[in-house]
DNA sequence: AATTTACGTCAGCCTTGTTGACTTTCCAAG
DNA sequence: CTTGGAAAGTCAACAAGGCTGACGTAAATT
């Protein structure tokens, strides 16, 4: 495919068209990134919010409350409504800490984290299909351009969460 | 069901965790995406819904009540709402139709354009600053992403919405 | 001992989505 | 000309999921 040369001279990709056509391409995709989730979820009792729980829960198991409230952008009350059913229902358990009794350190049960396949896989098999369809190198596009996008805060979420804090 | 086995090249960015990566990158990103309009709008009486309704009456001016249904894909009722704000407002003049009187087409006033101004530069701010900061060739990868993995119905919206419609 | 931190909870509010039922207007087909 | 149905608007009721503020408790820190 012809790609503008890297010269300086196309920032043609910088005009006020092209990023009202990027923007317009987060608004509809996002909406396709959270259709399939959103209606297995909508049969349940849960919304799009216990899915970010779980999510994030999987993704750092053991991590803690307040961890989880950095990462998802909402207030304890918010969390704690949706956390309270999830626990509730069996599929978070919520495990005093060890060295720090205040904290509690959550995971998901056996019977969470089936759910947590059954929406990670809808939407996975989304994502799988862009990918193939678009290829690796719009693949590596696409990432770098997300991260340009994001506050500073959530790129270092984005980034390192591979440990759950010490 | 196995991974598809690495056919020579690699698929190595369609595994599980490339995909987990992916996914995460919408979500951390469309929390930038809208930071800035809803910072601007927090302070105003209004929220992403009239963001939103904004943008396509501005993008389309003319555009009807059903077609902005479609689009932003909610209930009339819902949009109804929103829409009789601004036009108490001042923002949005919704002119009944010539030939077909039932319908609404709806512009925007001088007062709303300065505000879709007002948020659109804010938004556009940020998506220059990825574009610039990812270059063209990742730009081309975002929007080739993003488009795989919108629905269909959406993907129309996305691609042609130069005219209103018949 | 006093303060701070982590968490939970109650109460109340707002936005933005939903259904369902109903009316008005008006184009177009019979 | 009548009528069916589409387009638009409205009212009512409700839910999810955000928010703030206030308060309580246990545990860690100073």
């Amino acid at each position: 495919m012809a790609e503008t040369p890297p010269s300086g001279e196309s920032l043609l990709f910088l005009t006020d068209e092209q990023l009202r056509k990027g923007i317009e391409a987060m608004f509809f995709a996002y909406r396709g990134f959270t259709a399939d989730p959103d209606r297995i979820l909508e049969t349940m009792d849960y919304g799009r919010a216990h899915h970010r729980a779980i999510h994030f829960i999987h993704r750092s198991p053991g991590t803690t409350v307040s961890n989880l409230l950095a990462i998802l952008g909402v207030t304890k009350q918010s969390l704690n409504r949706v956390l309270r059913t999830l626990i509730e229902d069996g599929l978070v358990e919520a495990r005093v800490g060890r060295r720090d009794k205040r904290e509690r350190h959550l995971h998901l049960t056996p019977k969470g984290a089936e759910l947590e396949r059954e929406l990670s896989d809808a939407q996975r098999a989304r994502m799988r299909a862009a990918f193939r369809a678009a290829g690796p190198q719009a693949v590596s596009g696409f990432r770098t351009v997300l991260e340009a996008m994001m506050d500073p805060e959530q790129r270092k979420q984005y980034q390192g969460l591979k440990e759950a804090g010490p």
